[in-house]
DNA sequence: TTATCGTATGAACAGGTGATCATATGTAGG
DNA sequence: CCTACATATGATCACCTGTTCATACGATAA
């Protein structure tokens, strides 16, 4: 019995014009490499912290050290992780180095995320 | 000469009025360790491949091994990666496990996570 | 200058991660 | 039943990552 409704899936191995379409409208692998990069430095929970803290306001690393309770080098490492990436500028001001976020998009995906684990927690 | 216009930073660090209103808006740590958790997995070449994939159809298993251009066992584990965390869904139909984008939030962080980048190669 | 404070950096080590290989599970057809 | 196909999973291993410790750098004040 030739029930060909049974799938779109074996129309599409059998016929690959999607998986074409697909794979030709996909960006290309340089773009993607570069915002896995940006999602990797985000997917740590110290970096979320100190974004967090500099979506509220902009801090020295002596502040972020206060608030995040953490080890002044660790911090320090991560906020040199992060300006590579440039997700956060700085600034000197006298003795101190001020944080902040690079540009909206940053406190854009926090957001969304927050939203999206939000949501699970139904 | 007591030139206090020198710092806003030293305010904070003298008085920490402004580190403790950050601390106390802070998300809780359960939250910031869910969100991290979100970026982490977005965080990978590969399933940022399967996600961009997703995007433009729902598609199975060796839809996405013919994507990809990767091995079987590879994709498999990480789509298993992207179904723990909540971030794909699947389907079977037949033979094949149909897998498709979970929410709305998910395409959006792509998005805007794209925009982010691109402005960065100017 | 010297001392001190704020920050950055290098080394080292433990823990985690992703690809591969081999194999198992499950489903449909003959 | 047996076979072929689609997918999932466990083990292994090379590689990467984040923290800590020690220390260096740079600016300010005495």
């Amino acid at each position: 019995m030739p029930e060909k409704d049974d799938g779109l899936c074996q129309q599409i191995c059998d016929h690959p014009e999607v998986v074409d379409v697909v794979r030709q409208s996909m960006p290309q692998d340089g773009a993607q490499e570069e915002l896995a990069q940006l999602f990797k430095v985000l997917g740590d929970q110290t970096r979320v912290k100190i974004l967090n803290a500099l979506c509220r306001s902009e801090l020295c690393v002596c502040d972020l050290v206060s608030v995040l309770g953490m080890n002044q080098s660790a911090v320090s490492h991560q906020l040199r992780v992060l300006r590579d990436t440039r997700i956060v500028r700085s600034r000197k001001q006298g003795k101190n180095v001020l944080y902040s976020l690079d540009d909206r998009h940053i406190a854009e995906l926090i957001r969304i995320g927050f939203e999206h684990v939000q949501e699970g927690r139904r």
